[in-house]
RNA sequence: UGUCGGGUCGUCUAAUGGCAGGACAACGCCCUUUGGAGGCGUCUGUAGAGGUUCGAAUCCUCUCCCGACAGCCA
């Protein structure tokens, strides 16, 4: 069991623009707070009673000193601090000035209410940090009614104590604050919830800091928190991530405190092997090169069987129109093929999915360029997919689409958002890959998509996993690729 | 040269004094009407040096390397 709790000790940061979307995000992973929705501004006027009994203690106290002040008197990494002048007021004069910091007789800035625990403290975090500061600003939940507001320091042990937690989980940053947690737990005597850190997640190929994502979103060098080259819930979510995907990642990477940097191939892997057994399959043409089977009747249209999905037979079979004019994806048919390339060249055969088997007998190719722009094939009218002679075996099996009845669609294409696996230092957006998207504007896909939704996945048969796009219309298909196939041939080719 | 934390295959992560295992990656083979999926196999690791012990990744000592921390941010 979670809450799920925004710590909204600041109000100059632009919170309120986030609240609603890391709901939905967290959501979407799968995960239900019920009516455990909770601000660390609910507990304002508590936090502001701590702070009184610390005061009576003489365990915390108003301090005049200025920022830069503060900042000398803490001293160093490696050199004590020095006490404030301010450290030693009366009880009585702490709780008058902390009571008109409240009803705001000063200046923003110009008094803090500091805890008293020890300048000369190795962790910094100890030496008398701020609890309480002047900020004339309006709070999204509380509106104006405050003038001094906690810091997170102060707030966040507290607030979890107040809601009885027994196990704070946070990221290992904080670690060195845990003793400051303690210190406040302990001096107030109340319910001390245990907390754990663990190691924040690295990714290779993309950066995850907060800051520089906003910087890649105010920039525009991406098309907002949601652009699927990111690495946000958001983005993830758009590019084609399911949650499932993503909660086998978290599963699979495990939980620990060392500062690891895990390979991107790894969350791919996840995504394909959920997509594997769920998405239905189809028929995609990216790049179309036009076939005409000569021998095929003018006119005459075949509607073949295809299996939704051979992973899952529960997921039932399709009709998929074949004609005389269909297309191929351009990169199957090579006018001088390599060795073991297992697809169409001139005078070879090959399979077309779910149909017959088709010949090459001639290469039309732009008078100009050189470029060949139409194939001429035979089919050979006893290979019908399931048919008794379509065991003939012939090396290779390419997708198509027959070109009468094929819906146009847009394609992106998105690869690594950087081009090397660790984009940091200073020159990091250099090393903004300039290839992250492409998109193609002249796709073909099979018929059955006509009626895809966003965020429908489907797998392209020998491409990939495509997520339909929100900016997709009904006749204006765009989908977004998330993850290629495993791509042996590839590899063969390269090497 | 302060305090805290961390070092196990290329990358993550198990093994809590008893056979260093799994996943991803890579490579090879089999199978395949997706060069997908699947199957089989190979490769590679306890930061270093001492010590305790029948036995150490694990306990002790020293050394080395990496990270976090000097916001009235979270």
């Amino acid at each position: 069991m979670c809450n799920l709790r925004f710590d909204d000790t600041n109000p100059s940061k632009e919170e309120v623009e986030y609240v609603e979307s890391i709901q939905q995000d967290v959501r979407w992973l799968g995960f239900d707070w019920d009516d455990r929705l909770f601000y660390a501004s609910d507990y304002f006027e508590k936090l502001y009673g701590f702070a009184i009994r610390l005061i009576q203690k003489g365990k915390a106290y108003v301090c005049d000193l200025s920022a830069d002040e503060i900042r000398q008197y803490r001293g160093t990494l490696t050199e004590p601090g020095k006490e404030s002048p301010y450290r030693n007021r009366t009880v009585e004069e702490n709780l008058d000035l902390f009571q008109r910091m409240r009803s705001g007789e000063f200046p923003d800035g110009s008094r803090t209410l500091r805890a008293k625990i020890d300048m000369a403290s190795p962790n910094l975090n100890l030496r008398d940090p701020v609890m309480y500061r002047i900020l004339r600003s309006t709070h999204h939940r509380t509106g104006d009614s405050w003038c001094i507001y906690p810091t997170y320091d102060w707030a966040h042990g507290q607030s979890d104590s107040i809601e009885g937690i027994t196990h704070s989980i946070c990221t290992l940053e904080f670690e060195i604050h845990r003793p400051l947690y303690d210190w406040f737990l302990n001096a107030l005597e109340i319910h001390h919830p245990r907390q754990i850190e663990f190691a924040r997640l690295n990714l290779t190929y993309t950066v995850m800091s907060k800051r520089k994502l906003l910087e890649l979103v105010e920039e525009q060098r991406v098309n907002g928190w949601d652009d699927p080259r990111m690495p946000t819930i958001s983005g993830l979510r758009r590019r084609g991530y399911t949650p499932e995907s993503i909660r086998l990642f978290a599963d699979r990477i495990g939980v620990s405190k060392n500062e690891s940097m895990i390979d991107v191939a790894l969350l791919e892997d996840c995504l394909r092997s959920d997509l594997n057994k769920r998405a239905a399959r189809a028929m995609a043409v990216l790049h179309p090169l036009r076939v005409i089977i000569e021998n095929y009747p003018d006119g005459s249209v075949e509607d073949l069987e295809a299996v939704n999905n051979p992973e899952d037979p529960a997921m039932g079979v399709r009709k998929v129109p074949f004609s005389k004019v269909i297309y191929i994806e351009h990169d199957d048919f090579r006018e001088n093929p390599p060795k073991k390339y297992f697809r169409l060249s001139p005078g070879m055969e090959v399979r077309l999915r779910y149909a017959y088997i088709i010949k090459c007998v001639d290469v039309v190719k732009d008078e100009k360029s050189g470029e060949v722009v139409e194939l001429r094939c035979t089919y050979d009218p006893e290979t019908k997919s399931g048919s008794s002679q379509s065991g003939r075996k012939v090396k290779g099996t390419i997708h198509w689409v027959s070109a009468m009845h094929a819906i146009d669609a847009e394609v992106r294409l998105y690869d690594r958002l950087f081009s090397v696996e660790d984009p940091n230092g200073d020159d990091w957006k250099e090393c903004i890959n300039p290839h992250s998207v492409e998109i193609l504007r002249k796709c073909k896909v099979e018929p059955s998509l006509a009626a895809a939704k966003p965020q429908d996945r489907f797998q392209f048969e020998r491409l990939g996993y495509f997520c339909v796009d929100n900016d997709s219309k009904t006749n204006a298909l765009v989908v977004n690729r998330a993850v290629t196939l495993r791509d042996t041939w590839s590899k063969i080719e390269k090497a």
